[in-house]
DNA sequence: AGTTTCAGTTGACGATGTCATCTCTTGAGT
DNA sequence: ACTCAAGAGATGACATCGTCAACTGAAACT
């Protein structure tokens, strides 16, 4: 026995899902009001009783992916046995990871929205607090706050460059994007594992 | 006296000139085949003439866009009298200028267009290549390869935190663009400016 | 002069986002 | 038990979009 407001509730989470997947599919362009819909059970008109409008639905859905994203830095950074280098690492793989695998929804998280061009900033912040937290278990407050900004930055443009196509480039010797977070990691931790 | 090869490619760059300015006055939403024409002087069939479809049309903006920063980049690498730390931090604030003043604009350049995945990446060639030889000077090839594609994603990633408003939270206590840009020079170039 | 080529126009079509309107079930108030 | 407001969802309609086919007319060629 489901009540409306589950049944409402359970209708918006598929919306949810049956965009994320369109999106994942077949990039930005099949996520339309009406593919969403039939996916989800419903047709084109549903969605407008969940959500403003689709920008407000494709907003929605890039909030979620940061959320599961901070769920992951969080539990990163609890990780015992893990130091802080390993932690800066696994963090910002697990960025470029979504990158990767599903480079739709990358874009949607980092785009600027027309309506609301924090909306998105704002569902970052705890992804990118975890990280921050994890920094300033190397190095100093102040420093922390430069490096980790400078780290979540490299981390976004080598997603975007991957994503592009331009890292696969032979000018630059075959360079991975695990490389160049090493590099850059190594750099900041002082380790120079390539010594 | 203007011959017919004259006047279409007049055509041709007035319909490029009017894309460029709708994207940029009013996003990618703005550029419409229908506006892009009007603003062109002609109609909204007339773009087929020149582009094989409105994605051809909007990888030759950004093609074009390319090429532009491809020239300031040699010229940056022309000019006499600066340092080659100097000059890497002009080029990479070159990339940045173009997210900051032309922020579709500069979306659009690094986008991965459905069609022809390599198309943008081919026009994006000169300008690294350039930014890579700026970078040999500085230290030996193999490690100027790595360098060269770790600045240019870290510019692309700052760009894009800073185009998505993500940069300017307080948790990075009001770091700038500048500010990561030089930390990541002086990290590479040796100089720390900051000690 | 006759013919071809081709830039540009126009009409049409399917798809899309969005709004207004309608239906019907749920759940609260009496 | 009855009434009725509320709200989830369906549906019709509309403007706008990208795109194609057919058409027009002038320039370029033979």
């Amino acid at each position: 026995m489901i009540s409306r407001a589950e049944s409402a509730a359970a209708t918006r989470r598929a919306l949810l899902d049956a965009a994320a997947e369109l999106l994942d599919s077949g990039g930005l362009d099949a996520v339309t009001l009406r593919a969403v819909g039939a996916r989800a059970g419903v047709t084109r008109g549903a969605p407008y009783r969940h959500f403003l409008d689709k920008e407000s639905l494709l907003i929605a859905v890039g909030t979620r992916a940061w959320d599961t994203l901070g769920d992951r830095m969080q539990a990163l950074r609890a990780e015992p046995g893990l130091s802080a280098a390993e932690k800066m690492r696994g963090g910002l793989l697990a960025l470029i990871d979504v990158g990767r695998f599903r480079p739709h929804l990358y874009k949607l998280m980092f785009s600027n929205p027309p309506g609301d061009p924090t909306a998105l900033a704002r569902a970052a912040q705890r992804s990118q607090t975890e990280f921050l937290a994890v920094v300033a278990d190397l190095v100093d407050e102040q420093d922390a706050r430069r490096y980790a900004a400078l780290l979540i930055s490299s981390a976004n443009g080598i997603a975007g460059l991957e994503a592009s196509g331009q890292l696969a480039d032979p000018k630059w010797g075959g360079v991975s994007a695990e490389d160049l977070i090493d590099t850059l990691v190594d750099m900041i931790a002082g380790k120079s594992r390539h010594a």
